[in-house]
DNA sequence: TATTGTTATACTCTATAACTATA
DNA sequence: TATAGTTATAGAGTATAACAATA
C-alpha cells in the first residue's frame, strides 16, 4: 500500500507520474477520500479485533432505530436491490447479531431486530466509529467538519437531480 | 432506482426511517456523496452512448501523461493490485482503446500507450466528464469547490496517517 | 394481480498464491 | 534471487430474472 516508488527500471517514469488534470476533478479527489476512509475503517475494527463493513454499520444503526422494518423498507433506505440484501443479512443472522421475525400482520415480510448481543455489539461499534471518525477529520476543526458534511450534502443533491 | 416510498403495508415506519446519527458521520455522508457522484458519471456516459467507469478515465488519463508506462506503475499509481489490474486492461484493450507494447529495454514489462482511436475517445470522455463535473457541483461557487477538494485531501491525509 | 423474500446467475472489483519469463 | 505479468481462485457488492408464499 504505502509503497514508495523505490528504484525501478524507467528512470524519470516510476519516480513521480503526471497525474495532469486528475488533482482538481471533484469526483477524483472525492472517490480517493472515500477509499482512504474506507481503508481506515478497516483497519480501525481490525486493529480492535472486530470485523465489521460502514455498509453493516449503516444498516445495524437502521434496524436498531426502526425495529420490525421489513427487508424492502431497509433495502429503499440502503439504495440497494433487495436481492442484494439477502446474503448482507444472512452474514449479520449467522453472527448472531441480528433476527428475521415473522410479521403478526403480513405473512410475507420479516420484521428486522437486533439480537440483545447484536445490541451490545452496536454499542461498541459506535464507540469504534467514533474514534475512527475523529482520526479521519484530525486535522479539521469542527466548523470545517461542518462546512465539509454542508457541501458534500450540496454535491450529492446536486448529483441526484440530473 | 429513484423508486419513491409509494403506499406500503407498515404505516409510519416505510414513510419515514429514523437515521439516528448517520446523517451526521462524515464517513457516511461520504459514503452516501460518492455513491450519487458514481451514479451521476454512468448516467452522463449513458445517456451519451458511451461506457466508462470512473476507474477507465483515471487510468487512460494516466497512461495518456506517461507514454509507455509498466503494468506494475500503473497499479502502484491506481493504488491497485497488479493482478487486479489484468482484466481492466484487457477490456480497454479489446476495445481498442489501449495497448501493451513490447519494453524495448526491460523484457518482463510492457510499455502502455493508449491507440490513436483511444486517444480520440479520451478526447470525447474528457468533455463528458466536464459536463459530469459541472452538474455534480452545479450549486457550488468556484470558491466552495475549492473549498471542499481542499478539506477532502485534508480527509484523506488524516485517514491514511493512521 | 402485486408484493416480499429467496434463489440462480452474472459481472465487476478486490485480493492472495503460484506460475513463467525475464533480469 | 527478485521483479513483471498472468492465471487460478475466492470473497464481497452489485444487478436482473424467475419462483413460491402471501396479500
Amino acid at each position: 500500500m504505502g509503497r514508495l516508488p523505490a528504484k525501478t527500471a524507467s528512470p524519470g517514469l516510476a519516480t513521480k507520474l503526471d497525474r495532469g488534470v486528475l488533482p482538481t476533478l471533484l469526483g477524483y479527489v472525492l472517490r480517493r477520500a472515500q477509499s482512504a476512509v474506507f481503508a481506515n475503517f478497516a483497519s480501525t475494527f481490525a486493529t480492535a479485533g472486530a470485523a465489521l463493513t460502514p455498509g453493516e454499520f449503516g444498516l445495524m444503526v437502521l434496524v436498531e432505530r426502526n425495529i420490525g422494518l421489513s427487508q424492502m423498507a431497509l433495502a429503499r433506505a440502503l439504495g440497494i436491490d433487495r436481492s442484494t440484501l439477502v446474503p448482507i443479512l444472512d452474514r449479520l443472522q449467522a453472527r448472531g447479531l441480528l433476527v428475521r421475525r415473522h410479521s403478526p400482520t403480513d405473512g410475507r415480510t420479516h420484521a428486522l431486530a437486533l439480537t440483545p448481543s447484536g445490541g451490545k455489539a452496536l454499542a461498541r461499534f459506535t464507540r469504534l466509529v467514533g474514534a475512527h471518525e475523529k482520526r479521519i477529520a484530525s486535522s479539521l476543526s469542527t466548523a470545517e467538519i461542518r462546512t465539509l458534511i454542508r457541501l458534500l450534502e450540496k454535491v450529492r443533491a446536486d448529483a441526484r437531480s440530473v
